[in-house]
This record gives C-alpha cells, structure tokens and sequence, in this order.
DNA sequence: TTTATATTTCTATATTTTTAGAAACATAGA
DNA sequence: TCTATGTTTCTAAAAATATAGAAATATAAA
C-alpha cells in the first residue's frame, strides 16, 4: 500500500457522513444504499452514492452486484488497519 | 474521544504534505517549521504552518515552544492508533 | 534598543470537495 | 414489453480547503 493509497483512505474516512456510514457498515456487516440511506437522516440517494464511490474507490468498501442491489462490505484489512475502533471490545 | 475529534484526525491525515509530515516527526521524534521545510520540496513556511496548526489542532501533534523555536512531536496514543505504519517492523 | 531569526497570521485567490435535483441506467417481475 | 425499484451519473451551485506572498509577532542576542 503506498502512500497515495494510504492518504485516500484517510481522506475518505474524514468526513462525518462517510465516517458514519463505515461505523453502520461495521455493525450491519453489509447494506446496499437504500438500507444506509434509512439510518442517515434524509441524505439523498445521489449524495450517498458519491460517498459509496469514494469509500469504495480508496478500497476500504467492497461493493458486490446482486439483481440490483449492490451491498457493501467492508474491507477488513483495511479496516482493521485505518479503522481499529470497529474491533475495539467495548 | 468522540466522532467529531476522530473525523478531524482522520482530514488532518488526509493530505499528503500533512501524511509526510506525520512520517517525516515519526522519524525524527522532533522538529520545527524550519527544520520540516528543508525536508519538504520547496514549501513555504505560511503554507506549512497551516498545515501545523491543522495537526496540532486535531491532536496528532503537540507543539512545544523553546525560545523562538516551536518543536512539534507526536502524540502516541493517537499516532498509534490511527497510523500503525509508524509502528510496523520492516 | 536595534537587528536577526523563527514562526504565525492576514489576505486573497485557486482548487477541491460536498451537495442535491434531474436524468439515465440496470435488473427483475408482471 | 411495460412498470417498478435500486442505483448511479450528470450538472451546477455552494461550501470548504489549500496555497502563498506580505505583514505582524515573538524571542534572543548584539
């Protein structure tokens, strides 16, 4: 992983909405767009999209095809590397 | 620390200069403006200590003043945990 | 008290990112 | 094929961020 990839991450992580969407993702284990956008507090689709990309892009969201829905799962390397409080035991 | 703190951290991060700053203190262990400019390709100081003040300000730096000089260090406990790469065996 | 050095703040501009409505695309099922 | 549903892309505007020269501040030392 070299630094470009390391610095996407980070900026993808640095925004509340996105940050949030890796915390649902990370207790749901997988949800397509219409399931996330009922847990943010009337995001549009089409914004929440943009931020799938961005999380997906930076390779921490794994987006997989089924009919049409596409559910995203995270990336567990990833996120246990950039993400570590998903793991923490509370 | 709550999400607020966390999503800061994460956009400090999220900027290659600041990425390289981050990795150029954990080498050092301290260093001023001046000192990190040398090591930064023609940067110039105002740009740079914005750059500071953003990572000092999310908590991932602490600024210490000595005479004129101002030393920036890592905080551990969140270099640790959001930047485990500083902390990998090569 | 003057000068030199280290750093930051001010100011303005350029660039990037975020946002969201509308349109388009994709798939499944009637 | 038509319709409904899920999702993305297009487009444009608003907001936030990055950049850097100039001015200001702070400290030390001559």
């Amino acid at each position: 992983m070299d630094n470009d990839q390391i610095v996407k991450v980070y900026k993808a992580l640095g925004d509340s909405t996105r940050y949030k969407v890796i915390q649902i993702i990370g207790e749901e284990n997988s949800l397509c767009p219409a399931q996330l956008e009922g847990r943010l507090d009337g995001i549009p689709l089409s914004t929440l999209s943009h931020h799938l990309k961005q999380l997906s892009d930076c390779g921490i969201l794994i987006p997989e095809k089924r009919g049409t829905y596409i559910f995203y799962s995270l990336n567990e390397d990833i996120a246990k590397k950039f993400v570590p409080d998903l793991y923490d035991i509370h």
